[in-house]
DNA sequence: GTTAGTGCAAACCTTTTGCAGCTCT
DNA sequence: AGAGCTGCAAAAGGTTTGCACTAAC
């Protein structure tokens, strides 16, 4: 969604768009990543050294009740944070290598044709739907199969395989 | 995955099978909820009061790590701890009911469909899935229209509307 | 001029960690 | 016996709340 029609949405609710928020906006929408709170604060506080940490939850929570961006947790690569992206084109998948933490977005029929049976069978109304995937990439694949022939030719060797954990302890974030 | 091949998956790894985990292993497993860490430490102190919290996260996280069973957010409705299910049967995709909080359990073709669709647009290795849709089931959304009505016919009043906030806020846990 | 929004400090909930003592195998 | 677990206390991470002040409409 572009930030035009979300400001647009916004104002419709007659919410204020105060400079933080069209700054947090902005951020959001042009970062090709996806964001987690105190990331957006850090890019945030870059710009404006005054917003607080606080206002960025609130313009987050506003959004996401608003429906205008999505919250992901990217099967808690990272750590327990949320992320978030604005809801621009299509559904899609999010698939998160576990190894080396690269997130793939998948569009597709299969999205829609689930969606489209979960509505009919249960006679439900979806506003939200999230469909996140973790595992190997192709790289990672084969980085994994060397580690591996490695391992069994080093028996001794306490080898610290990456090995996926699903839920990476706390993220130390990198002061 | 039953009890009995979750401990033994569990023997084959050295891990010991104690008091405490044999315990948390057939709350998971036989309860028919979705339950949270502390619930389940809840349920768990019941029968043994001395039992410490503590270890129901390291268990969770234990069974987490061996694929044993998978975590789940079922969309923030109800705050942002995780829920647990012993990884069982197929495959299936978590309905949330935003208003009323059922949680429905869709399988289904387009779900494998999906999987397989990645792993081989991408030449990925999926590990772990998770689709989770939040809506209004199809009960609530009779309700919320006879709501609507309402609201409409007295256009002062004060209605609180059960709006979704897809994040519900922080869950005062009954005491 | 109102009302909504901001910043700040402090709380809160959930989860993890360090360590001494206990217990499975 | 000894690695692995547990309980306890304390900390950490992420997020929310209360309140006085400020700014958008």
């Amino acid at each position: 969604m572009a930030p035009d029609s979300i400001k647009g949405s916004l104002r419709e609710k007659g919410v204020r768009l105060t400079r933080q928020r069209e700054l947090l906006l902005g951020l959001i929408d042009k970062s090709g990543e996806h964001l987690d709170a105190e990331r957006l604060f850090q890019l945030a506080k870059a710009q404006d050294p005054k917003l607080n940490r606080v206002t960025v939850y609130r313009t987050l929570k506003l959004l996401k009740q608003g429906g205008l961006v999505d919250e992901l947790d990217l099967m808690h690569y990272g750590g327990d944070q949320h992320y978030y992206e604005t809801r621009m084109k299509q559904e899609h998948a999010h698939v998160i290598c576990l190894r080396c933490g690269k997130v793939e977005e998948f569009f597709g029929e299969p999205l829609q044709r689930l969606r489209r049976q979960i509505e009919s069978h249960f006679g439900f109304h979806i506003l939200l739907a999230r469909t996140e995937v973790g595992g190997y990439c192709s790289h990672c694949q084969s980085l994994r199969a060397r580690e591996m022939e490695q391992a069994a030719r080093e028996p001794d060797a306490q080898h610290a395989l990456a090995e996926p954990d699903g839920h990476r302890s706390r993220a130390k974030r990198p002061a």
